[in-house]
DNA sequence: ACCTGAACACCGTTCAAGT
DNA sequence: ACCTGAACACCGTTCAAGT
């Protein structure tokens, strides 16, 4: 009675997996997030997705890294309509990031667990690496722009990263009241200008 | 054979659940958290923690609320035996919240994990509101002693505890790698230093 | 190559019943 | 008041077997 013939089920079960375990974990919670209800969601047999991810971790991992690759991509597109000044690169960045954060709470929970598999983490590690990268570029740019205070990359990285990262994991947590959200994030965006800036030029 | 007589079970099971469930959290990760595996190793029947814990959440959230009491205290000790000055007090809060969190990662997952009870969430969040009210009286007496600049107390204790939080939670994370750690804390304090400077007086 | 069905050992939760 | 034992509905994982 179908007029095409269905492939194998419907195609691709592991991106099928993929999709529709993010919907439930952004819905109900890492908890309720079961292998078998996926697959029966998805009309397979519940030993099916094993076929895709050894295990139930191999799934949440590949979902991590899914999410970084959607947060890089996201965070770059932001900066290429940015406009060229420290300020605005950072604000952008900023906005970006705590944009994603609110938007897929439950997924940047994942990201930044605590644990993964062994395997997985290298990948993992590699993902959030390139959100360094990307950090780097955007110092050492506006170090060369005279915005920026001098000296080795990672003194400046690393605490603008620890701040955003800080400041998006609060306010997706129960800690930040989510009214005064996007002026407390504004800021912490002129905090941490303040904390780059150049030392004062000797006035005379 | 017993030559005291056993009471109940062994006292006070609420405790021993949560000084259990805590090592195993720690131990082996918050996946192989299980109420079964509690009671078995306490000596006591599957049913017995329902006793105590309406929920595996409740315990869960439990346990947050004791990590934040916990937390709360050590910071609070560190600033008594820190100097005046607000780079001394700010440099032990900073060691001492990044501390707790290395030796205790899993905890501090719990304790700024997004979803909670609605009802456990509301003294986890005055919990974690004690330390907000922790770092405000930080910057009031450093705005008071003129070692941080002027300007509504959010403006300045949000975008720390975003660095501090931040920070903390990276290292704790695949994200940073553990041998620079030390030194990165070091940076991140003396970035966080630089953006609360009072600005420079008028030069004449 | 990809999926099924049955099986195994384990959960969390509830509820009558015991002391 | 506190705990037990049985029961229920659910897991994740494995493995022979099917197509």
């Amino acid at each position: 009675m179908q007029t095409r013939p269905r492939r194998y089920h419907h195609g691709d079960l592991r991106a099928a997996l993929l999709t529709r375990a993010e919907e439930t974990l952004e819905e109900k919670g890492p908890g309720a997030l079961s292998l078998r209800e996926l697959a029966r969601d998805l009309g397979v047999s519940h030993a099916a997705p094993s076929r895709h991810f050894k295990d139930k971790q191999a799934l949440l991992d590949a979902l991590a890294l899914a999410g970084f690759e959607r947060l890089l991509a996201t965070l770059t597109a932001s900066q290429e309509t940015a406009g060229e000044s420290f300020a605005d690169r950072l604000g952008a960045l900023a906005r970006t990031y705590v944009g994603f954060a609110t938007a897929n709470a439950e997924l940047l929970d994942l990201m930044f667990a605590v644990k993964h598999d062994p395997e997985a983490s290298e990948a993992l590690v590699k993902a959030s690496q390139s959100m360094g990268g990307l950090a780097a570029e955007l110092i050492t740019q506006a170090q060369r722009r005279g915005e920026v205070r001098e000296g080795p990359l990672e003194t400046i990285a690393i605490p603008i990263f620890s701040t955003l990262n800080g400041f998006a994991r609060l306010a997706v947590s129960v800690t930040l009241p989510s009214a005064t959200l996007d002026r407390d994030l504004e800021h912490v965006i002129a905090h941490t200008l303040r904390g780059c800036a150049p030392d004062s030029p000797a006035p005379r």
